[in-house]
DNA sequence: TCGATAACCATATGGTCGTATGGTTTCGGG
DNA sequence: CCCGAAACCATACGACCATATGGTTATCGA
């Protein structure tokens, strides 16, 4: 076989490029020659690791949900570790969400732009939904747990619940990226604490026979 | 004078032209040459009409946010006809924005696509903003005068609650978006209600004596 | 009725984009 | 040591777009 090189690396190497232009200026300035000259490679090169440009932007955005997603779970295993109350560590996993400093407000740029584009695009709006339904599926688990745990009433619709906090969630990062400074970002957290403790109203009580890890990681 | 035309009319007519198209294949689809055939007319004319793309495309967006904006104030004005409760009427004016019909499905769609544009377009944030600014001011008025009517607490920081019903309305709208039936969107309804009766947590008293309109419209 | 002028149109122009094409370079294996 | 294939590159190509240009048409005021 010939010369070699690391195929993954060179697609993250790629991936990545087109995710700063993104994050800098949007989806249109994203264009194959602006994404290669960014890698420091050649339009022709980046045309060899991926089929398209469809396929470029695509794999760029599932690499942004996938670390989003990685990092949050990171959070909940931390959060565990330490014996936190479950609100306590949806708190801190649902913040990380937020665009209070610029890796996550470039992600949250990054998403946004993405977002608009699978109003069009079914391949974009595959991913979205995947993982929007992931992190809205683990918040709705984590309320179910938390009825086993005592935090949560049984009577509780752990769905609705997860909605509700979800889209809380989401619709204060909207109002943070433009206002991301101290007074707003200490408000919306306000605002989620409150939120979740009108879910988790209860004590945790770890020894409880049903407990099962509470939100499904680790 | 010459031959005459309906300026603001034919403005119209482009105008909602491009919102057709966007709210059906996004700000791409929404090039001159397709505004004019969807609007019937030359891509001269069009040009005739607007400086440039960019200032149609402005028109068209704020056209559409003034629309969203005047539909509220109506329901509101109704609302406060009816002499229903602040928390009620808010709930059917934020309810508004929800995209649970084909009409307003569209205008979400070009909400967000001129949202996600504003990310790098100085001009489109600025129309942005100031509807978004003019909405949450709104609410907390509303709030505020509230406190006067005896709905809510005097403790109660207006900016914050308007800030949590504000988000979580544009948070409820994306889910709802993607699963606009019914049991979402009696769900997404539900939590609205059980946010405004959180702030809303009195009886309206009309006739106390510090008593002003409710949300500063008519 | 008759210019003047706005309304309206067809097409040219220059630029940009995604992709195709036809390379050259490099290195693993026989 | 050298063939062949992958890594990598420069550029051509065709499509599309926003805008400019140079009209034609219709109607209002005189």
């Amino acid at each position: 076989m010939p010369r070699t090189a690391d195929h993954d690396l060179r697609r993250a190497q790629i991936a990545d490029a087109a995710h700063r232009l993104i994050a800098h200026a949007g989806l249109d300035a994203a264009t194959m020659a602006a994404v290669a000259r960014e890698a420091g490679f050649s339009v022709g090169l980046v045309q060899h690791y991926f089929d398209s440009k469809d396929d470029l932007l695509l794999f760029t955005y599932r690499r942004t949900t996938e670390r989003q997603l990685e990092r949050v779970m990171r959070l909940v295993a931390e959060g565990e570790a330490a014996q936190r109350t479950i609100a306590a560590i949806l708190l801190r996993g649902l913040g990380e969400l937020w665009p209070l400093d610029e890796r996550r407000r470039g992600e949250y740029r990054v998403g946004r732009a993405f977002h608009a584009r699978s109003l069009d695009n079914p391949d974009v709006a595959a991913v979205a939904r995947d993982t929007a339904g992931e992190l809205r599926g683990q918040i709705a688990r984590t309320v179910s747990n938390g009825k086993h745990c005592g935090e949560v009433p049984l009577d509780t619709d752990a769905a609705t619940a997860a909605l509700g906090l979800w889209s809380l969630t989401n619709g204060l990062a909207d109002q943070l990226y433009h206002e991301p400074e101290e007074p707003l970002a200490d408000a919306a957290a306000g605002l989620l604490r409150e939120a979740l403790a009108a879910v988790f109203t209860g004590e945790c009580h770890r020894h409880d026979p049903d407990w099962t890890d509470p939100v499904g990681a680790g």
